[in-house]
DNA sequence: CGGTCTCTTGACGGAGTTCAAAGCTAGTGG
DNA sequence: CCACTAGCTTTGAACTCCGTCAAGAGACCG
């Protein structure tokens, strides 16, 4: 069953006791099929995912209407747009299947009441917000204080996998660079 | 009592009953002079600090010996190595006093126990955690979409407070760019 | 008052962008 | 299954923003 995969994610993080496989009845599984979107920028959603298998991308669409890609998320991830999620606001990402995908997805009224009846998720929760917290602290020290060669070595260096799902395209934008910039970056490492 | 604006703090997010006010019992106030360090790059720490009173900067130094600013914090904010705090590892950053300040130091032990003895506490840093990783998002879509003076423009709008008592060189530190190219921008604007 | 640190300004250079064109790749429909 | 097309990648040339280096002006502290 499909659903195993989270409560082994959970259970990697906290203990949980026996009837606490009940947490599972707040998910249901979702499909989504290469190119759909889970959420689009500007629409309500109030829901997360948990990736199952497959992978996305987390964009914002700036003035210009360039799309900029956050992150790539795959199995055993969350997704989601988190602020829009909690406070109740419109979303200012968009998540696009790069692959087909199966995610298990929890809106927000299930959230808290999950939270409520199982403590311990308050606990896990805590421990995967702190794990973003370390992440994004990475991205952002490499953002202000390394080249973009060195922002494309040190992505490639942490996500071996990753890279070979997804085009140069979407890691330039990820990286903050345009796609000539990146080929051209590609070009002087392999020469060496 | 200074302890007291974190009680207030807490029950700002959080319910607090009446004996949960032995929380404060697992802080020590401590005191830091303008210019002295909290935390230096390299050291063991495993000490989180909320600041009562006074102002610090967060940064990494790189192989150049540059420094970059990664945050600024103020009153009635956590302030911390916060990967070096939970993974027992070395601290990759070091944060500094730009003023005098007043902070509640806390370290992981007794962080771990105020967990276990108050849950809510989990609930707590599970939102502490949530609005860091708000933060944090916001200025990883601004660093790979927005140019140096639209990340100077965002900065002085959502922190009007802070600019005034933090030198430029700092702030240039914080934006990924040189003083040099700060002044310019900042010449820039004052033109218009 | 002198020294250090910060901010400004100028000239130059380099990393990355923009625009354009050509080669490749992969997905689509016949 | 092949052919076609749209999108992706590469390459080139010109340009732009920002960094580097250097020098001078102003602010702060002992």
């Amino acid at each position: 069953m499909h659903k195993q995969s989270l409560l082994e994610h959970i259970k990697r993080h906290v203990d949980l006791n026996s009837n606490e496989k009940e947490i599972l009845n707040y998910f249901d599984i979702k499909l989504f099929s290469k190119k759909s979107f889970l959420l689009t920028e500007g629409k309500m959603s109030r829901c997360e995912y948990f990736i199952i298998s497959g992978c996305v991308r987390v964009f914002v669409t700036d003035n210009s209407g360039l799309e900029h890609n956050l992150s790539f998320n795959s199995e055993n991830w969350w997704v989601g747009d988190l602020k829009s999620f909690i406070k109740n606001e419109v979303a200012t990402y968009s998540i696009q299947a790069i692959e087909d995908i199966t995610v298990l997805q929890i809106n927000h009224k299930s959230w808290l009441n999950m939270l409520n009846d199982f403590p311990v998720m308050e606990k896990y929760f805590r421990i995967m917000f702190q794990n973003a917290v370390f992440a994004q602290q990475t991205r952002i020290v490499q953002s202000i204080s390394y080249t973009a060669e060195e922002r494309y070595l040190s992505f490639i260096k942490s996500y071996p996998k990753v890279i070979q799902r997804i085009s140069q395209k979407h890691i330039a934008s990820y990286l903050g660079i345009t796609p000539e910039s990146l080929s051209r970056i590609r070009k002087e490492i392999t020469k060496n």
